[in-house]
RNA sequence: GGGGAUGUAGCUCAGCCGGAAGAGCACUGCGUUCGCAUCGCAGGGGUCAGGGGUUCGAGUCCCCUCAUCUCCA
C-alpha cells in the first residue's frame, strides 16, 4: 500500500456517527435553511451527452448553475451517487491501492442559484462541522483562493480561523487551478475554498505540510469543497462577473465518515466493512489474512457498490459505453476474487450486502433487487467462460514454447532471465479477441515458467487505441463548435416559443437567426438548383420566435413542412414557399432549429407562416402513443423489468429498446399484440395534463430518464392503463391509433432488445402484403386455401427428400439407365484399359458422381466415364489407382471432354468433372476421351 | 464509432491445398449383460447462420447481412 498511514490516536472529543446518520443530518440541517431536499439523481444523467456517468454533485442542477433552465427553489440540498471511472476523473486505476479512491461515492451538497453565497456557504458548512457533528475547531483548516479576500477575511475574522490554518492557493491566470472551478473551458467558473480535516500532526510528512490538497500530506484529509460561481468564462480565459452568483459544494461522505469514526481509510468506515465482512465469510479469512489481502478486498468492495448502483440504474454489461465501462468494474473485481483464491461466482453475494447497507438511502436498490442480482450472476457466469476459453488458447500458445510442469503459484518474478517469452503480439490477441486479461496471461505463463514480452503488448495496444481514436475526434470538435453558435443564439433570441400541442400553423412568426454551414447570416438568398446540388449537405437553418414544428426529443423525430413568407402589403401569406423544413432539432436548451432546404431569400426579421407537414405529424402521433401503449403492454406481459431503455417514433414506424435477456416468444408477442388492440378498440382517452415530478412519482407516473427534480412535467395518461412523462405529441384517443403490428423482436445487443411495430394505415397495409404473399404462395404451391399451405408444403419436402435420395442412391429417375453390371460387361478395352463409357439422363452431378462410384466398384481397375444428356451437359470421369500410375489423369480426359461440349472442367488425377453448353457435342466428347486415353497409355508405355 | 474472433447433428466440437458432410456424447431399435457411465450391431437426425460472388466444382476463397463473444474509443 503506497499511501497506508498509520492509525491515528484517538480523539476523545470526536463521536463516530454511522455514514447513514452523518447523511441524513446533513440534508436535514439544510433542509431547515430553505433548502429543497432533492433525491439522488441517477447515475446516468438525462439529457447529456458529453457526460458518460454522473460525476458530482452539481450535475443534476448544471443547467440551472448555468442560468439555462430555472426551478422553483433558490437552494437546494442533496446526497448524490457518483462514478468517477472514464474521461476527466479517472480513479478506476488507483482504487485499492490508496485509501481513499474510489469508482463510486457520494457526495453531500448544498447548492445556492442566485440566492445566498460565500457568507453563509462558509458559515453554515462551519457550524454543521463543528456544532451538528461536534468536530473540534482545532481540527480544522480551510483554503481559499489566493486572490480571494472576500473568502479569507470570512475565515479569519467571522469563522475566527487562524491565519495559520487558512492556506491561499492558486493562480488561475497562469495555468494554476488549484482552488478555481470550472464546469468547461467556457461558462460558470470561480475560486473554491476547501474544509480540511486535520489528522494529527504525527502524519506530518516534511517540514512543509499546511493544508494542501491532501495527497500530498496524509495529514491533512480535503472532506469539503465550496465553489463559487461567481465568473462567466470567456474562450480567452477572461473572467466577466455574474449578476447573480451561486454556490456549489461537494462533502465526500466516505471521507467525513473516515474522519468521525477515526479509522486509518474510507475502507474501514461503515460504509465498507461490511462488504469486507462478507468477503471474508466466503473466503474463510481471519482480520490476518484480510490485513496482508487488502488491496484485494478494497477493489472488491469498491467495484461491488459501483455494479450495484449501475445495474439499478439501468446499466447492462455491454461491449460499448456505459455499458462497457460497468463489465470492466465487474471483471476486475473478479479478477481480485481469483487473486484471493475465490472461484466460485461471488459479486451476487457482496452485492446483497451493498443493498442492504445502502437501501435505506436508495430505495431504487431494494426495488431492482432482482434486476441487479439477476445482472450480476449472468455477467459473472459469462466471464467465467470467457477465463476457461482463454485458459484453454494461452495453454495452447505455451506448448510450443516449453515442456516445463506447470508449478502452482510461481511467479513472474521468479523466473529465469532466459525464460522463454510468449510474443506481445500473442498476448495481445488474447486480450483483444478473447478479452483473456493480460495479467491472468502473465501469471498463467509463469507458473508454467514462461514469460510474457509485456512491451509488445504494450506497443500492440498502443496502437490499436491510436487507431480507434483518429476516427471520433474530428466529428467531436465541430460539435463543440456548433453548440457554442446554438448557445449565443439563444441568449440573445431566447427560447423559443413551441405551440405545436395545441396547432399545426403558427402565423406571424419572426425569423431571428438564420445558419448555413455553421455560420450566421443576417440574410440569406437560396443559390439556383445547380449549385445548390454541388454544395450537397449545405442545408440551412432557420430559427423563428414561435413554432408550431416540434424538435426531435423523447425519441419522437422532429417535424417537417414549410415556412412561407408573409406579404408585407396585405399580410396575408405568399403561396411561394421560403423553405422546406425537413428536419427540427433543439441543440440547445429551449431552441427550436428548422433545417432545411431554402427556396428564396430570407432576412432576419421577417415575418413567416409556419406550417406542419399535418399528416406526417399524424402519423407520427399514433406512432408515438402507440408506443406508450405497447410499452405497458409489454410490461404487463414479461414483467416491470423490461422498462424503456430507449425508443424511435416515426411517422413510417415505432422501434422500442428494453432490457431483456432473452428474446419474446410467440406467445408472448401474441399476447402483446392482443392487449395492445384491446387498449386501442377500448378507445381510451390520452389525457395530458402538467405537474411538479414528485407529484407524478407519487401518482405512479413512468419516468424512465431522469427528469429535472421539482420542476413541472408533462404527463400522458391513457385512461386507467399507461401513466408516463412525456414530451411528446399524442392522438386524443387511443383508437386513433387504429391498429396495431409488431413486425420485429431482435437482440441488439447482449441483454437489450429491440421491438419494431406498426400502426394505423401502415399496420393495415404490412397485414394486407403479409396476406397477398401467403395467397400467392398458396397458388404456387396448388393448396387449396391458405391453412392447407403447411401440410402442402410438408408433403412437398417428403417428396423432395424421398427423390434426393433415390438420386443419390444409384440412376434415380433415370429409370432406363443400364445397371453397372452391365455397363462394366460391355467395358471398352483401349490397350491394356478397360473404359466404361455412357451417356444418360442424369439429374444431377451428384447422380453421376454416385453412379460413377458404384460403376467404378464392379470394374476395378479402369476408366469410368459418365455423360449427363442434358441442355448444359456435364461429364464425370474416374481413373483407377494403377491407370494414374502409368500416366492417366481424369483431370485431363475432363479437359478432352469438355473441348466439343465448348465447357470447362478439372480436377484430380483420380477424379473430375467438367460442365459444358453444347449438348450436341456428347458423342464427340467420348470419342475425345476414348482417343485422349489410347495416346496417354502409349506415350505412358 | 473503429477493430478482432466465432457460427457445421439435440450438446461439445473435427473437417488439411476447394473435389460425395464427420467424431464423441445424447436419441431410436435389436442383441448382450440384471452390478451403478456394460458392450456390440443397426438406424434416425444437417438450409455447414442467411444472402450474393468466384469456380467445372464452395462447409472451405471473396463481398454483404445477422447473431454471439471480445478489445479499443
Amino acid at each position: 500500500m503506497s499511501n497506508e498511514s498509520p492509525p491515528p490516536d484517538r480523539d476523545p472529543r470526536i463521536t463516530a456517527l454511522p455514514a447513514a446518520e452523518i447523511r441524513r443530518r446533513f440534508v436535514e440541517y439544510f433542509a431547515e435553511r430553505g433548502h429543497e431536499v432533492v433525491p439522488s439523481a441517477s447515475l446516468v444523467p438525462g439529457g447529456d451527452q458529453t457526460l458518460l456517468f454522473t460525476n458530482s454533485g452539481m450535475v443534476q442542477f448544471k443547467d440551472v448553475l448555468t442560468g439555462a433552465e430555472t426551478r422553483s427553489y433558490k437552494r437546494a440540498v442533496d446526497y448524490q451517487r457518483c462514478l468517477r471511472v472514464a474521461g476527466k476523473h479517472n480513479d478506476f486505476e488507483e482504487v485499492g491501492r490508496t485509501p481513499r479512491h474510489h469508482t463510486l461515492f457520494e457526495m453531500l451538497g448544498n447548492f445556492s442559484f442566485g440566492d445566498y453565497f460565500k457568507p453563509d456557504a462558509i458559515g453554515w458548512a462551519w457550524d454543521f462541522l463543528t456544532r451538528d457533528l461536534g468536530i473540534p475547531e482545532d481540527r480544522l483548516a480551510a483554503t481559499v483562493y489566493t486572490t480571494d479576500d472576500d473568502a479569507y477575511r470570512i475565515w479569519n475574522e467571522v469563522i475566527g480561523l487562524p491565519p495559520e490554518r487558512i492556506a491561499r492557493w492558486g493562480d488561475f491566470a497562469n495555468g494554476d487551478e488549484k482552488n478555481f472551478w470550472r464546469m468547461a473551458d467556457t461558462g460558470p467558473a470561480g475560486p473554491c475554498s476547501e474544509i480540511h480535516f486535520d489528522r494529527g500532526v504525527q502524519l506530518s510528512e516534511g517540514d512543509f505540510c499546511t493544508p494542501d490538497h491532501s495527497e500530498h500530506c496524509p495529514r491533512w484529509l480535503e472532506i469539503w469543497n465550496l465553489v463559487f460561481m461567481q465568473y462567466e468564462l470567456a474562450l480567452d480565459r477572461s473572467l466577466t462577473p455574474l449578476p447573480a452568483p451561486g454556490v456549489d459544494t461537494g462533502l465526500g461522505l466516505e471521507r467525513l465518515a473516515m474522519a468521525l469514526q477515526q479509522v486509518p481509510s474510507n475502507y474501514d468506515t461503515d460504509l465498507f466493512a461490511p462488504i469486507h465482512g462478507r468477503m471474508r465469510e466466503l473466503l474463510g479469512h481471519d482480520p490476518d489474512a484480510f490485513e496482508a489481502e487488502r488491496f484485494s478486498y478494497q477493489v472488491i468492495a469498491d467495484h461491488a457498490r459501483a455494479v450495484t448502483f449501475l445495474t439499478a440504474d439501468g446499466v447492462l454489461p455491454a461491449n460499448e459505453g456505459r455499458g462497457y465501462v460497468l463489465r470492466k468494474i465487474m471483471r476486475r473485481a473478479v479478477r481480485h476474487g481469483r487473486l484471493l483464491g475465490r472461484r466460485e461466482p461471488f459479486m451476487a453475494e457482496v452485492a446483497r450486502v451493498v443493498i442492504d447497507t445502502m437501501g435505506e438511502a436508495y430505495p431504487h436498490l431494494v426495488e431492482r433487487r432482482d434486476e441487479v442480482i439477476g445482472a450480476i450472476v449472468r455477467e459473472e457466469a459469462q466471464f467465467t467462460r470467457t477465463l476457461e476459453a482463454g485458459t484453454n488458447l494461452l495453454e495452447e500458445a505455451l506448448i510450443p514454447l516449453t515442456s516445463a510442469e506447470r508449478v502452482i503459484g510461481r511467479r513472474p518474478e521468479d523466473l529465469p532471465a532466459d525464460a522463454p517469452l510468449i510474443p506481445g503480439a500473442v498476448a495481445f490477441k488474447l486480450h483483444d479477441t478473447f478479452g483473456f486479461p493480460i495479467d491472468l496471461t502473465i501469471e498463467l505463463a509463469s507458473e508454467y515458467g514462461v514469460g510474457v514480452d509485456r512491451e509488445g503488448f504494450e506497443a500492440a495496444l498502443a496502437e490499436q487505441r491510436e487507431r480507434s481514436r483518429s476516427g471520433a475526434r474530428a466529428a467531436l470538435r465541430s460539435q463543440a463548435e456548433l453548440s457554442a453558435l446554438y448557445a449565443s443564439i439563444q441568449s440573445r433570441a431566447g427560447d423559443t416559443t413551441f405551440e405545436g400541442y395545441e396547432t399545426a400553423t403558427v402565423e406571424g412568426a419572426r425569423i431571428v437567426a438564420i445558419i448555413r454551414d455553421g455560420m450566421e447570416y443576417q440574410e440569406l438568398e437560396a443559390v439556383d438548383e445547380i449549385e445548390l446540388r454541388a454544395e450537397a449537405g449545405a442545408t440551412a437553418e432557420i430559427v423563428i420566435d414561435r413554432t408550431p414544428f416540434y424538435a426531435e426529443g423523447g425519441g419522437q423525430v422532429g417535424d417537417q413542412g414549410i415556412l412561407r413568407l408573409v406579404n408585407s402589403a396585405d399580410g396575408d401569406a405568399s403561396n411561394d414557399v421560403l423553405f422546406e423544413v425537413e428536419d427540427t432539432q433543439k441543440p440547445v436548451g429551449g431552441l427550436i432549429v428548422h433545417r432545411g432546404t431554402l427556396r428564396g431569400a430570407v432576412k432576419v426579421g421577417q415575418m413567416v407562416v409556419a406550417a406542419v407537414d399535418a399528416d406526417r405529424r399524424a402519423h407520427t402521433m399514433r406512432n408515438h402513443t402507440g408506443t406508450h401503449v405497447l410499452h405497458r403492454a409489454l410490461r404487463n406481459v414479461v414483467g416491470e423489468r423490461a422498462r424503456q431503455a430507449g425508443s424511435l417514433v416515426t411517422p413510417d414506424y415505432l422501434r422500442f429498446d428494453f432490457p431483456f435477456d432473452r428474446g419474446l416468444t410467440d406467445d408472448e408477442k401474441r399476447s402483446i399484440e392482443d392487449e395492445a388492440r384491446r387498449i386501442i378498440r377500448e378507445d381510451r382517452a390520452v389525457s395530458i395534463e402538467h405537474m411538479d415530478m414528485a407529484t407524478a412519482i407519487e401518482r405512479g407516473a413512468d419516468a424512465f430518464f431522469d427528469e429535472k427534480y421539482g420542476e413541472t412535467v408533462r404527463t400522458i395518461r391513457v385512461q386507467d392503463y399507461s401513466f408516463e412523462l412525456c414530451g411528446g405529441t399524442h392522438c386524443r384517443a387511443s383508437g386513433q391509433i387504429g391498429s396495431f403490428v409488431i413486425t420485429g423482436e431482435r437482440s441488439i445487443g447482449s441483454g437489450m432488445r429491440r421491438i419494431e411495430a406498426l400502426t394505423g394505415a401502415a399496420a393495415d397495409a404490412y397485414l394486407r402484403a403479409r396476406s397477398h404473399a401467403l395467397e400467392a404462395t398458396a397458388a404456387t404451391l396448388g393448396a387449396q386455401t391458405t391453412d392447407a399451405i403447411p401440410e402442402r408444403i410438408a408433403t412437398l419436402q417428403a417428396e423432395l427428400k424421398e427423390a434426393k435420395r433415390r438420386l443419390r442412391e444409384g440412376g434415380g429417375a433415370a429409370g432406363a439407365a443400364p445397371k453397372p453390371g452391365e455397363l462394366v460387361a460391355a467395358a471398352e478395352l483401349i490397350g491394356a484399359a478397360r473404359l466404361v463409357a455412357h451417356v444418360g439422363p442424369y439429374e444431377s452431378i451428384d447422380a453421376l458422381k454416385s453412379a460413377a462410384k458404384t460403376i467404378s466398384g464392379v470394374l476395378g481397375d479402369g476408366v469410368v466415364v459418365l455423360a449427363m444428356d442434358a441442355e448444359e451437359p456435364q461429364v464425370f470421369v474416374t481413373v483407377s489407382a494403377d491407370l494414374v500410375a502409368r500416366g492417366l489423369s481424369a483431370g485431363d480426359l475432363v479437359r478432352a471432354a469438355v473441348a466439343p461440349l465448348e465447357g470447362k472442367g478439372g480436377g484430380r488425377p483420380e477424379m473430375a468433372q467438367g460442365k459444358g453448353s453444347r449438348r450436341e457435342g456428347i458423342p464427340a466428347a467420348l470419342e475425345a476421351v476414348r482417343s485422349a486415353v489410347r495416346q496417354a497409355l502409349e506415350n505412358g508405355a
